[in-house]
DNA sequence: CGGAATTCGTTCGTGTACAAATGATATACC
DNA sequence: GGTATATCATTTGTACACGAACGAATTCCG
């Protein structure tokens, strides 16, 4: 018999009423998910998370093609195309042909979007701050580390 | 036995260049979302996501309204309702009137979705299992229990 | 009782996400 | 040197996700 209420939640025993959605990683990752976006937005409401992203890394690595950027945030050529369109609208970030390869397009922060992402960082650290809140700073530590682990696969 | 100076990431002393993307909360929750997404997509590549929630917890809760339904699975108002109505196409719930509240509309599985989500929980067991897989099952306890402190906030 | 506030579902607009197909260009290698 | 292969960017189509505004129905409360 299952011991419910007890934290084993190993694979043995299951029926298919065992299944409770609200303990799934896949459901909570996405609830813990939703609450971080909520503060994101809470606090850089102007920006997206998405594009906020392709602003730091830019700021971080500085230019690159635009599928390179995509590849070092986690998006594919589909997603960062919007992204970078709706960033060049506003004039945070310049396209130039790459002088070479003719296919690729080189992407780098304007200085509008070099000021809009240096004033940023440090509400996205509180960002991030507010985010762990509900962990100690130990717990949050270990957390990172797991999290981590899980995203590398 | 602790490390002195080693895992310390705490708040202090911090500039705009210590801003690394990648050690972000929301950065890292973004790329093991995707990665959970991708092992549910290998393995239910049907239904998605959104959608096996709904059907999972009709399963659990049986009838219930359309907005009630979207609280138990964390989607707002607007976001259900495409998700029932490709449902409600593919006939896997179904929608009747409530005969008091002439405001509500209540959704239920169908015969054909309870067989659906019967037959797709022992492997939404095992998308949960790979998931995790990354972790030991002592990690992957941990973990948990940490997700949750951060998605309820 | 009756108007105010709430709730339920819907629609619209914007912004990710990703698969798949496409055209242009580059690189490989035979 | 010329074709097979790979890469880069783009487009199309589908599916969340959420804010905001809306009409219809219900509940609250004075």
């Amino acid at each position: 018999m299952s011991v419910p209420g007890k934290l084993k939640l190993v694979e043995e025993d299951r029926k298919a009423e065992d299944y409770r959605l609200d303990e799934q990683v896949g459901f909570v990752l996405r609830k813990a998910n939703q609450r971080h976006l909520a503060i994101f937005a809470a606090r850089i409401g102007d920006l997206t998370p998405p594009q906020f992203a392709t602003l730091a890394k830019l700021y971080e690595v500085g230019e690159t093609s635009q599928n390179r950027l995509g590849q070092l945030i986690a998006m594919d050529a589909a997603t960062i195309k919007g992204v970078i369109d709706r960033l060049k609208a506003r004039r945070l970030v310049a396209l130039t042909p790459h002088a070479q390869d003719r296919r690729r397009l080189l992407v780098d922060l304007t200085d509008e979007g070099r000021t809009a992402i240096e004033a940023l960082l440090p509400i996205a650290h509180e960002v991030t701050d507010e985010t762990l809140a509900p962990l100690t700073p130990r717990e949050a530590a270990t957390f990172l580390r797991l999290l981590s682990k899980l995203a590398d696969g």
